[in-house]
RNA sequence: CGCGGGGUGGAGCAGCCUGGUAGCUCGUCAGGCUCAUAACCUGAAGGUCGUAGGUUCAAAUCCUACCCCCGCAACCA
């Protein structure tokens, strides 16, 4: 069996409803499950929402719930999204979960234990007093950045107080006054990120942000703080008995751990790669945890630094994971509105529920795949949905499918014939040639499959579809060419016709299991038109990528019935 | 000298890593076809690939300098 694949997407914080670009990163990781899959691989696909936090603590007093209560609300819009779009995950990572609770504790828990024999501390924890201003009202600690031109407060942030805290912290530097004996973090970072580049295997792809984490890097300093005090952030994981009464874990000790607490083997008490007969058997998959691992995770560019691409893989050095068990961070774009960034404050969010209920999941889902290069930022724009739609998908490959049923069914009653000669078909050309496109047929797929592989390896998703997409082009091309209308009145060319008609079947059979990552409703509905794999209808074993290759019709199949399986989203003229 | 991204026909983009006829979609114009979802096909017009140097037989692609645009507090992918 093949290495399992892992693939996780940052965990959504609820403290809002799903925007359009929750909706990008959760069909993206989607598409790139469903590609693994398609190649015959298992996937863990880990999608979830960060559910802790002030923030939330506040906006559920405000709305008068309790957080749990609250956080469900919002939770339930996701997971309602999710299942709209099709988004199809293992597994789902809520940090409330009483499992990830656990395990967040366990593995600071193994930090604190993790002593250095000299002084009997912790190797990676500390706990530190730290003095500075504190806004009563917005209940957070101020820095500098606050400050107005004045060099005062604003009256937002009024009674202002100077305050002392004591908090937990985690070692990323070396400064001197809390060297980490033996081990520079920091350092090992930089290392890391250099030999990861230097072997080919990028830590962050796509690489040209590799340059700007490294940099980021450079000049890092200051330890992390971990902690808060239970006095100020009541909604957060306890911190375990050990370190003492009263502390809630911070953000990143909380969210960033999803990644190991949901995945199957993973039992926190045992750590990370040892896990105890029950554990594998509350679990069905054959896989243990160090058989998931490392994950790819597919996140936004503004949470790589310093979250993703520092915070993380000191924390996993720290708990033990080696150079070889670090993960690999796809960082990719925004889509901006017009131009301008997508902000609630300036009012221009786009609701992903409402554009799926306007032109059905699979046009939105399209969209977002094929007009963004994965990495890069693009301008988010509902006339370019349609027309993307009505391109590409109506009048060139549903109207492909269309033509060549309703022909095949008016000339030869549905019924196809694989001639024994392949290239009998194709030498319809003014010149002879027996080609498309200065191709074969069946080089043309071949071809495309290769091509399409290649980009999809490189997570270029809208690269894929466009090449998938081609064959159609080619094949609307070569119906004209070809003129099957005039084939049928002659029946000295009842050859050709077969030929040309089985080339287009074949074709679309083909096109259909390329696009099925991206658009798994239609593939279904060109397999059923096509009257093929009709026992695993509506399944997603119905389509593999070793079946993408030319002949997979045989002679005397049965095709069904034509009807419109992309219609055309007609719009009032503007 | 803060960091990073970008500047390619009217619009939006790909190509740049691994130099070698500048590609895609939309739009415009002119034809063709009639199997099809007023869909499809062919052809044409339109670009000195931000600017200036350099390397090379050859540069959108590599190097240097400069100009312009965008992002880098928070909400937030």
């Amino acid at each position: 069996m093949s290495k399992p694949f892992f693939i996780t997407t940052a965990i959504d914080y609820t403290n809002g409803a799903p925007h359009i670009g929750h909706a990008y990163e959760k069909v993206l990781a989607d598409v790139l499950a469903r590609y693994h899959r398609l190649k015959g691989e298992e996937v863990f696909y880990l999608t979830g929402v960060d559910q802790h936090g002030q923030k939330v603590q506040q906006s559920a007093e405000k709305a008068g719930l309790a957080p749990q209560e609250y956080v469900d609300g919002i939770t339930g819009k996701f997971t309602a999204l999710w299942a709209k779009l099709d988004v199809r995950y293992s597994a789902w990572a809520a940090t409330t979960d009483p499992l990830h609770q656990e395990c967040v504790r366990a593995n600071l828990q193994r930090l604190w234990d993790d002593a250095d024999p000299a002084t009997g501390a912790s190797r990676w924890l500390y706990k530190k007093t730290q003095r500075g201003f504190y806004s009563v009202r917005q209940e957070q600690f101020l820095t500098d950045k606050e400050r107005g031109p004045d060099g005062e407060f604003g009256p937002e942030w009024q009674p202002v107080e100077e305050r002392e805290e004591e908090n937990f912290y985690f070692r990323l530097t070396q400064d001197a006054a809390n060297a980490l004996p033996g081990f520079d973090p920091k350092q090992w970072l930089l290392d890391f990120i250099d030999r990861r580049s230097a072997a080919g295997q990028p830590f962050v792809l796509p690489d040209f942000r590799v340059s700007e984490l490294r940099n980021a890097v450079e000049k890092l300093e200051g330890d992390l703080c971990i902690s808060r005090p239970a006095s100020r952030l009541k909604w957060g994981i306890p911190f375990p008995e050990g370190f003492g009464a009263g502390f809630v874990t911070y953000v990143w000790f909380d969210a960033l751990v999803n990644y190991i607490s949901f995945v199957p083997g993973h039992d926190p008490h045992y750590g990370h790669r040892t896990a105890p007969p029950d554990a594998i058997a509350l679990c069905p998959s054959p896989f243990a945890f160090s058989d998931w691992w490392p994950p790819l995770h597919v996140i936004g560019k503004d949470i790589m630094i310093p979250a993703h691409g520092v915070y993380w893989p000191v924390m996993l050095k720290a708990l033990g994971f080696s150079d070889e068990e670090m993960p690999t961070l796809l960082v990719h774009g925004w889509w901006n509105i017009a131009g301008a960034k997508m902000s609630k404050s300036v009012g221009n969010i786009v609701d992903p529920d409402a554009l799926a209920d306007k032109y059905g999941p699979e046009a939105l889902r399209y969209y977002l795949m094929s007009d963004i290069a994965t990495g890069k930022d693009a301008d988010f724009s509902e006339q370019r949905l349609v027309m993307r739609y009505n391109t590409d998908l109506a009048n060139s490959l549903g109207n492909l499918l269309n033509r060549m049923l309703n022909m095949a069914a008016k000339y030869r009653g549905g019924s196809l014939k694989r001639l024994s000669d392949p290239a009998a078909g194709f030498v319809l050309q003014p010149d002879g040639a027996p080609q498309i496109d200065s191709l074969s047929p069946e080089i043309l797929t071949e071809e495309i499959a290769h091509l399409y592989r290649d980009f999809l390896d490189k997570h270029l998703i809208s690269h894929c579809l466009a090449s998938a997409l081609s064959i159609a082009t080619s094949m609307n091309g070569y119906v004209d060419s070809s003129a099957p209308w005039k084939l049928a009145k002659d029946f000295a060319q009842a050859d050709r016709l077969d030929a040309v008609l089985y080339t287009l079947a074949e074709s679309l059979r083909i096109i259909a299991i390329l696009i099925s990552p991206v658009l798994p409703k239609a593939a279904q509905g060109i397999f059923d038109q096509l009257n093929w794999k009709l026992d695993e209808q509506g399944q997603e074993t119905r389509f593999r990528f070793a079946d993408a290759h030319w002949g997979g019709l045989p002679d005397g199949h049965l095709l069904g019935q034509p009807t419109p399986i992309f219609p055309r989203i007609e719009t009032p003229a503007t």
